[in-house]
DNA sequence: CCCTTATATACTCGAAGCGAGTATAAGGAG
DNA sequence: CTCCTTATACTCGCTTCGAGTATATAAGGG
């Protein structure tokens, strides 16, 4: 056991107790899916939603053979791609409260290639059913309509003059708004916003933030999760948006063989953004990130589209290959 | 305390001590430097430096605090700028052995405006001390010379034709090497490819990937930490260098008046690259991220430099600000 | 058989960004 | 006054990118 300088009370470290928790996604029918387990049977719960998790045991040798084995175990799912997120440990996010011992969450990205049948209590879910203000793939989501002028009220009831402009530039930059634009990895700041300003049920629940004057948890029509789950989604949606334009991760929810529009309209569904199909399939070849495989796809309605697979050996060509997207301008 | 479906044994949680530990970083006189504490005097230390670090404690209601709390602790510092990197909790990075308590370490990323005179134990160290390969600025780093080899010899090594191939493009996409360009965010990846390769002493004291045959420990010229401080320095720099590309946080760095060479120094410094200077320039000056104070700095030693100011609305204003570098192309 | 419709695929154009180089301005030292 | 040093402004050519348009190839209906 290490002893550190400056210590008043060595044997005061905090025993806590470690939780892992997985964002798991894959795309079908164009629809990005997080795989939940459900908490309505158990627990005297209250009907929301999970992401898989468990806590850390003495017999896993890292975190994510740990994360491994509680996701096999709930959902049956075996991980391949997987990437560590965020910890949290804040005390009010914690389900315990200042008495019980420390809970230390690990978020983790995974993605797998399709959604086959998970286990019973488990489901694939379409993620913008828990973030419908994601997606902006047929235009500007309606629920902004509900949530623009909650916000523009949280923004209007700061106590200064200054904190109104710094929280309505927030608001410029995070939704669009006041003349900004949207930019579609902004997931997490989006909804700490939204949990700032009381907006998402799961701030009174954790009783952060929860100023009686505001109507919030009317305003927001998602569904929320237990726990901090649902900000867990929002960060793993976030760096996924980030990640396909520098790294050829799309290509982990693809199937092995795929037309160039289908893995358009899956990076589109995980952005939330329809995309320019000509420079699409520019970019996309240039890049030398697919090949042909010489088969074609007559399901299409059309002309029938070549069939081309991902090229692995662009992992080893190029620096940063990945899936460029457009900035969205003026659409507040 | 949550009941999780599927758990044989509900009181498996291992209890986990929480080590949180900061790299913070400061840019003085055109040299980032890294606050260390010194473990020479205690504990029967090995001499090698630290990271300001300490576990969790009960008090503390989120890490954050608890960072800043050891770091203030330990050094004297306060804290402005605060980043979360990773957390590491594989049991073969643990001081401890199997037998002892889980040892979790979060590692943060700091930055401070100046190097102030720290406490007694602590002590500003220019950060290329313990990662000489990184600094490209006076052209290809001579550690290189003795690395180079080692590395190469290590690729053959590998037990198939497959994997040598797969461990030369490894090599060529870290350190630049058979073609490859040097990518100057890629700090952790050259780490751990080091580490596996054996060629840090750290990877033999770990009693991990330590193959008898190589000669490894004896190329490595750079200073090790205690623990796997060294990594979580590779992390706080590779993030760092690519966050200020897109975020302009250089200008945690820089002090209230500056020339835009100074700027320039500093990002040189940071990214352990030289750019070219009339680009540079047209850069800031097009993103809009200095204003001029009115003022000019005379210790040039040419014609007067105009002193300029960070721009605090670009945060407000633009999405991505930040200062793009140039890709070093054939570096091999 | 031709026409419509739907999709795939190829090509073009202009604007913006960027790497690289060059020219001029304004201080100090001798 | 000349030289040296650094600051600052400008130019050129290449690449990328957003946006639009044109052509190819299937299915189906009259």
């Amino acid at each position: 056991m290490p002893s550190h300088p400056g210590s008043e009370n060595p044997g005061a470290e905090t025993a806590a107790v470690v939780d892992l928790t997985a964002a798991i996604i894959a795309v079908s029918n164009e629809e990005p899916r997080i795989l939940t387990v459900g908490e309505a049977g158990r627990n005297g719960g209250d009907g929301l939603d999970s992401l898989p998790s468990g806590p850390l045991e003495p017999g896993d040798r890292t975190l994510e053979a740990g994360l491994r084995r509680w996701v096999e175990r709930q959902t049956g799912q075996t991980l391949g791609y997987v990437e560590q997120l965020y910890t949290f440990g804040d005390r009010n996010r914690a389900l315990t409260g200042p008495a019980g011992p420390r809970v230390l969450s690990i978020g983790y990205l995974a993605l797998v290639r399709e959604a086959r049948p998970a286990q019973a209590e488990a489901a694939w879910k379409g993620w913008y059913r828990y973030l419908p203000w994601e997606d902006w793939r047929d235009g500007r989501p309606e629920v902004l309509d509900r949530l623009q002028p909650a916000l523009v009220e949280w923004a209007g009831r700061a106590p200064t003059k200054d904190d109104i402009r710094l929280r309505e530039n927030r608001l410029g930059l995070t939704f669009g708004l006041h003349g900004g634009s949207w930019n579609d990895e902004r997931v997490l700041e989006r909804y700490e916003l939204l949990y700032e300003a009381g907006l998402v049920p799961e701030a009174h629940r954790d009783g952060a933030a929860a100023p009686p004057e505001c109507a919030g948890a009317a305003v927001d029509t998602a569904n929320p999760m237990t726990a901090d789950h649902r900000r867990i989604l929002a960060t793993a949606i976030g760096r996924l948006r980030g990640k396909i334009k520098y790294r050829p991760v799309v290509f982990e929810l693809m199937p092995p063989a795929f037309t160039l529009l289908q893995l358009q309209r899956t990076v589109e569904a995980l952005a939330g953004v329809r995309l320019h199909k000509p420079n699409f399939r520019r970019l996309v070849k240039r890049q030398g990130l697919v090949e042909e495989t010489g088969e074609t796809a007559l399901e299409t309605g059309g002309r029938p589209a070549s069939l081309v697979r991902f090229r692995q050996e662009v992992t080893l060509e190029r620096p940063a290959p990945g899936v460029r997207l457009p900035i969205v301008r003026r659409t507040g």
